[in-house]
DNA sequence: TGCATAGTTCAAATTGTTTTGAACGAACCG
DNA sequence: CGGTTCGTTCAAAACAATTTGAACTATGCA
């Protein structure tokens, strides 16, 4: 509401509403980081900070996404822990201040290698620990369980090894990620692009 | 409890606890999928099915999954939605039976195109709205929100373009799915595998 | 030291999602 | 026709996740 006294160094709150850009970008990203799992808020903060000049304070993320100070507080340690936002020491002010990482590429990366690597993993040991348990019953009495054994065997090798073959691909993506800034812009893809700044 | 009169025609319910093999599986899929976004017991039935022999009915999912029977009949609706699971008609038997689908690869792919992609489109429309907001503020009089306006601008940009990389890489590997019964196993991946029956 | 502000924590409240179970409609069977 | 079983729907209940706000700790400053 109140329209900001812009240049000022030192008032409570520099600006109290988003851009048209921000609210749009903010809303979505907040969708999309919800619906890979995370808080709804994360996606919003990430991408106020993405989208800001310099970086900001608690208290401006506050009032820009009106949101309780413990949530705030709450959640930029989430998003410190995930690595995607980190704090920012400014000259003589007492607040923290927060920027994004602002390299898409390694943001996601390092994303996907902690979440989804740890995930297929325990996925693969759940599946080894059911075939083992298999391997008794189909040595065992009962023929129509031994049929039914060596089904279930089967399947669940394919699951296994479909998560292998997932592993894989995260292993080839994250591989290409280290390398350089200008990363999946040619993993197997389109090998004639420009480079980038993701 | 009641340990089955196995080979029953018409009884109520034919067993009524899983295999060890089938606990850990169909617990294991169901966090994994509640994990992707949808409901954890999405997951285990289908999990259930994808490890039996025979189809089964409503009943008997009801029984091994302690779940109500609004559920298992709307836990069913969506999977057949998403085509993961589908009935069979079994001569003589008025109750509808379920299976699952098998086809690993198939169902992924029917899966990622229908939820991620659409979500990526969703999100590319996103920036582009706020985009074409920014290209009118650059040409504004105050100084500072042009600078703003030109910073965001490319950060935009630069989400845009990993979206349009993600959809790529999407439909990359769906192309791929579409091609045979086969697929990830060779997609760029260690070319020298044998076929497997994802 | 005492005041003021920044930041954290956590129990309670809010919000959102999933499940339950009773009520209903449809199909089959004698 | 009834009676029975199957399947669906939906409001209420149970459950889960997120947010709030007040209490608290820590730090800077005079």
């Amino acid at each position: 509401m109140v329209p900001s006294t812009d240049g000022s160094e030192k008032g409570t709150a520099r600006r109290v509403s988003l851009w048209t850009s921000e609210a749009i970008v903010s809303d979505m990203v907040g969708r999309l980081i919800e619906f890979w799992g995370f808080k709804r808020n994360m996606g919003r903060v990430w991408a106020v900070l993405y989208l800001s000049p310099e970086p900001l304070t608690a208290q401006e993320l506050r009032s820009l996404l009106r949101l309780s100070s413990g949530a705030v507080s709450m959640i930029l340690n989430d998003l410190s822990r995930w690595g995607v936002v980190r704090k920012v020491w400014i000259q003589g002010d007492r607040r923290d201040h927060f920027a994004a990482e602002v390299q898409l590429w390694r943001m996601i990366s390092r994303v996907l290698s902690e979440r989804e690597k740890t995930e297929i993993v325990v996925f693969m040991e759940a599946c080894e620990e059911a075939m083992r348990f298999l391997e008794s019953k189909v040595a065992g009495h009962d023929l129509r369980d031994r049929a039914k054994a060596q089904l279930q065997l089967e399947r669940i090798k394919a699951l296994h090894e479909l998560a292998r073959l997932g592993k894989k691909l995260l292993d080839g993506l994250l591989s290409t990620a280290k390398l350089d800034a200008e990363p999946l812009t040619r993993f197997l893809l389109g090998g004639a692009r420009r480079a980038s700044s993701l």
